[in-house]
DNA sequence: TAGTGGTCTAGACCACTCC
DNA sequence: GAGTGGTCTAGACCACTAG
C-alpha cells in the first residue's frame, strides 16, 4: 500500500487512477468510462485495463457493478484494520446520547501551547490555520477532549462552517476526498486544564491519540484526542505476523 | 484480507495455497513448483496461476525471484500497518541495553487473576496452558511487564523451552507459522504488584496492550503488555479514510 | 546462456442486471 | 434482451539472474 514500482503498463495506469481519486479529480460517485473504452483510450488490451480496475476495486477505491459500470467509492469512515470510529457513532453505538460543544475557535497561528501539543512544525502553523477545541459528551459526561488545527489552504470551506453545530471530525470526513492518516497513541496522566475539562482528577490515566491526516503530500488536519483512560479502548486486528 | 468469495478458479486456488502457508503445510522457505508446472497440475492456464502467485506475493506470503522460483516467505515481525515491534528490537532501536527476566512460569490453569487479566474464557485456560510473567528491561529499567498464556496444545514445543533465556514473544515469533492478531489498547492507572514490578508510583499512566494471537481459528497465545505511559508510543499509519 | 517469472494481447464465453 | 463486468485461455516476447 505504500510506494510501489510503477514501471509496468498497468502499474502506471493504476497510479494515475488512484491519484485522480485521492486528489478529488474523480470525486466519489464519478462514473468511469467502461472497461473497453478505457482500454482503447490507453491503447492497452482489455485484460490489462481489467487488472487496473480490479485492483482499484479490491483496494476499495471504486465499486464495480455489472451493467451500471465502475464508480468511485464513497470513502468509508471506518477501516477493517483499526477501528477508530467517528466519535459520534462511537457514542451512539454505546447507546448513549451524543453531544458536541465547541470551546474555542481561532484563526491564525493559535497558542504556542497548542502548536506544541500537536507537534506542529513552524511552517505548519501559518496564517492559514484554524485552531479548534471542543468536547465530545456521552450522556452529558465528557467523553473526549479534542484539540485540532485545520489547514485552511487545503480546506478553505472550513472557514465558512459553524463548528458549534458541525463536529469538525465528521464535517472533514464528509468534505474531504480520500486521506492518509498517521496515529500516535500513548498513555498520559492528565493534568491542568485537560483534567478540568474532562472532569477528571489530576493524574487519571488518559489515552492520547494524535492523528495527522493528509491528502497526498499535504497535511490537512492534526487532531489530539484525549480519552478518559478506561473509558476508551482501541481495537486493532491484523493478518500476517506482527508481533506475539 | 478477510473472508472473500472463493468462487473463481484462481480464488479457490488462492485459498488453498494461503491455507497451506498459514497452517504450516508449506513452511517458510518451501520452494513451490514453477508456474507452468502448477498451472498444468491444476489444469489452468498460466495466466490464471500467475494471478494466484502474484496475489500471494503482493500479500507477502511468498517471495518470487526470477530463475530461483517462488518460496514461502519468512513471516515478518513487523507490519507496515501498525508498528508494534519485537520488544527486544524496540529497545535496541532506542540504543539501549535489552534484558529479559522471567518472573514466574506455571503449567496448568494459572491464577484466576491472570485469567481475568487476559480475558480468557473458561475453556481457554485448560490444563494445556502455560502461564508466564516476566519483565523486559531497557538499560536495567523496567520497560514492559508481560503476562502471557500459551496454548501448549497448539505449540507443544513451548513446554521444552527455558523461558529464562528465551523471550517468549521472540521464541513464538520464530516458531509459529503465520498468525492473526487482535489488539486492545487502553490507558490505565497502574497499581499494586504491577506498579511495584515496573518501579512506578501508584497511579502512573500506563499503556496496556492486550494481544490475542491465533492460527486459523485456534488461539495460540494471549499477552498483556504493560508499558510505562509516556515511555511508549504506538504508531499506526493508514491509507484510505479512517477518521479525521 | 538458459530458465524463470513479468507482462501483455486478442479473443472468447458467461452471468448478472438494468431497462 | 442487451450491455456490462468477470473470468479464462493460448500464445508470445522480454528482463533478469543464477549457474
Amino acid at each position: 500500500m505504500a510506494t510501489e514500482k510503477p514501471d509496468t503498463l498497468h502499474g502506471r495506469i493504476l497510479d494515475e487512477f488512484s491519484r485522480k481519486i485521492v486528489d478529488g479529480t474523480w470525486p466519489p460517485g464519478y462514473l468511469l468510462p467502461k472497461e473497453t473504452e478505457l482500454a482503447a483510450q490507453y491503447g492497452v488490451s482489455r485484460m490489462t485495463m481489467n487488472k487496473v480496475l480490479t485492483r482499484l476495486a479490491s483496494d476499495g477505491f471504486v465499486i464495480r457493478r455489472k451493467r451500471s459500470g465502475t464508480v468511485v467509492a464513497q470513502p468509508r469512515a471506518e477501516s477493517a484494520v483499526l477501528a477508530i470510529n467517528n466519535i459520534g457513532e462511537e457514542v451512539a453505538a454505546l447507546g448513549r446520547r451524543y453531544k458536541w460543544a465547541l470551546l474555542s475557535s481561532e484563526n491564525r497561528a493559535g497558542h504556542a501551547q497548542d502548536r506544541r501539543l500537536l507537534s506542529l512544525n513552524e511552517d505548519e502553523a501559518q496564517d492559514n490555520s484554524l485552531f479548534l477545541q471542543g468536547l465530545h459528551y456521552s450522556n452529558d459526561e465528557p467523553f473526549c477532549l479534542e484539540t485540532r488545527v485545520i489547514n485552511t489552504q487545503m480546506v478553505p470551506d472550513a472557514l465558512t462552517v459553524n463548528f458549534q453545530h458541525d463536529v469538525p471530525g465528521s464535517w472533514l470526513l464528509n468534505t474531504m476526498p480520500w486521506t492518509r492518516a498517521r496515529h500516535h497513541v500513548r498513555a498520559i496522566n492528565v493534568s491542568g486544564r485537560d483534567a478540568t475539562l474532562l472532569e477528571l482528577p489530576v493524574g487519571a490515566a488518559c489515552l492520547e491519540v494524535l492523528r495527522r491526516t493528509q491528502i497526498d503530500a499535504h497535511w490537512v488536519t492534526c487532531a489530539r484526542l484525549l480519552y478518559p483512560g478506561e473509558a476508551h479502548q482501541l481495537i486493532a486486528e491484523f493478518d500476517g505476523k506482527i508481533g506475539v
